[in-house]
DNA sequence: TTGTGTTTTATTGCCTCC
DNA sequence: GGAGGCAATAAAACACAA
């Protein structure tokens, strides 16, 4: 039990309240219109309307036993303006509010208890809107960027589809032919050379991105994070071997030394600088 | 009129500070 | 150890629908 003279209402004082413990809101139903009624028909009064009346013990006799009672509107507005100003009481401007209000310097430090109570649990409400504003509105964005991803894949999983439609070999061949026409001396054949590795090391490595696309059609392998990995390399590598076995029957000698220049890169991961032998052409 | 939910006033117990 | 703040709570006052 706090002691210390802190209560309200012990005794000591005239304008002690009268809480009778077990009284219903009905009980007092009728003393309290006998009491309030005519004098106040807005059906609220305050504990002690006036500084005056506080000063008059009569007014405390003639209201006894009591009930508290709501401030007025006054009161009220009086001690929302100096909580507006400051939302703690120094013990004199305690003691000066009190005195002006006709209060008890414990009921002014009571209303400025309850006022920053409540005015924490507005606070909290404030704090929750705004945070439930900036969650929803990154749920929003990230709606977006997950649609804008999936549109992201969709589209890599059709070029990856057109892609597999073309026959990247005969390609391949093609510009190799080009090169050949424009410049027909070793050297700029190796760069040619050169080139196609690079290309290929290109596809196998899947620095390009893409999504992987099976026998059957197109199918992500995974979440994401790659989408190139392995079974692409075969599927052009498939393609190439495809090729060096029509150069193995004699159907088409002309591109021969590209088929080998492509399987002999894959089998020879290491090589950076071909030879005329190695490749078999000269 | 009454039941019920909300708001306001006040108490209690605990904690911190000086 | 007293003063004062806060959280939890009680209870009165009030609002309002049925």
């Amino acid at each position: 039990m706090d002691t210390g003279g802190r209560y309200l209402f012990d005794g000591s004082c005239h304008g002690s309240m009268f809480v009778l413990g077990n009284g219903s809101d009905s009980i007092f139903r009728g003393s309290r219109s006998l009491l309030n009624m005519e004098e106040n028909p807005n059906k609220k009064r305050a504990f002690f309307s006036y500084a005056e009346e506080f000063m008059e013990e009569e007014f405390y006799d003639e209201q006894l036993p009591e009930k508290k009672r709501r401030l007025t509107a006054e009161q009220v507005h009086l001690l929302e303006k100096s909580f507006a100003a400051e939302n703690k009481l120094e013990p004199e401007q305690k003691t000066e509010l009190a005195k002006k209000l006709g209060l008890q310097p414990r009921q002014v430090a009571i209303w400025f208890q309850n006022r920053r109570a409540r005015w924490k649990t507005k606070q909290l409400e404030r704090d929750y809107d705004v945070l439930k504003a900036s969650y929803d509105s990154l749920l929003s964005n990230y709606d977006t960027i997950v649609k804008e991803n999936e549109k992201i894949k969709s589209e890599v999983v059709s070029l990856a589809e057109q892609l597999k439609a073309k026959d990247v070999t005969s390609m391949g061949v093609e510009l190799c032919q080009k090169m050949d026409q424009l410049h027909p001396t070793k050297d700029v054949d190796i760069v040619a050379v050169h080139l196609c590795v690079k290309a290929e090391d290109y596809l196998s490595s899947g620095s390009g991105g893409s999504a992987v696309v099976d026998e059957d059609g197109p199918q992500l392998v995974d979440s994401g994070d790659s989408y190139f990995p392995n079974e692409d390399y075969q599927i052009y590598m498939g393609q190439v071997d495809g090729v060096q076995s029509e150069e193995d029957d004699g159907s088409d000698d002309g591109q021969s030394y590209f088929s080998n220049v492509f399987a002999g890169a894959v089998q020879q991961q290491e090589v950076t600088e071909p030879s005329l032998g190695w490749w078999g052409w000269s």
